[in-house]
DNA sequence: CCAATGTATGTCAAATATGGCATAGAAAGG
DNA sequence: CCTTTCTATGCCATATTTGACATACATTGG
């Protein structure tokens, strides 16, 4: 992907939806960006939901506590790819995936 | 993550889904697999239905043919990353994603 | 049959993501 | 306050993913 770097630059430090305005993201890097924040918040919820702490995700998915903080900060160096993992190992199918990216991040 | 290397393993060679029995492959990465390959139909159509070229969604994308017919394929070696991407940078957005990651694969 | 065009497969250097570690910050309980 | 427990951030060596290329296969039209 030949923007990778850009779109990780541009990224940092906005956190929460509606950034559209601030840098200039394309429609296709706002819809990825949300979709990431919307696995993200579903990963953290899911996780304590399930009264799980970070490291102990960490460990059920054979990672460790940063990693998953990143996963749920939606952090530009974790892929979706990664999140998307995680919450099928805590039980999550495709049903709750899709769920979750089809709807606002916020919401 | 710590079971990519043995996914790899397992994911070579099975193309369609219902593989399940053969390899012994948990429910957590059927859904995984499962839910790449649906996007990965997903993309094929798309650039079917817009009427490209795998090469010229690989110059849209900033990659290449071989990588496209790989994504297509739902290749072990693409990462769901990469092929949402490759839909956004079609026209698809989030709606669209989440419509084809709840569906079966061969639907 | 022979191009031409499109798609598939293998390989590899370079780019990116990952786990692990150290450490800082936050929140809760005593 | 002071611990303890949990979460956040920065960093790095290693592992995986990526684009590119070469080349094989498939399909179509002449």
């Amino acid at each position: 992907m030949k923007s990778t770097k850009r779109k990780r630059l541009e990224a940092e430090g906005w956190k929460v939806g509606s950034a559209q305005d601030f840098l200039s993201l394309t429609d296709e890097e706002v819809e990825y960006i949300e979709l990431q924040l919307s696995l993200a918040a579903l990963l953290a919820k899911r996780r304590k939901s399930l009264g799980y702490t970070q490291t102990e995700v960490a460990n059920i998915i054979g990672s460790s506590q940063s990693r998953v903080a990143k996963m749920e900060a939606g952090d530009p160096s974790v892929s979706v790819d990664l999140i998307i993992r995680a919450l099928l190992a805590l039980g999550a199918n495709r049903k709750h995936v899709a769920r979750a990216i089809g709807a606002s991040p916020s919401a």
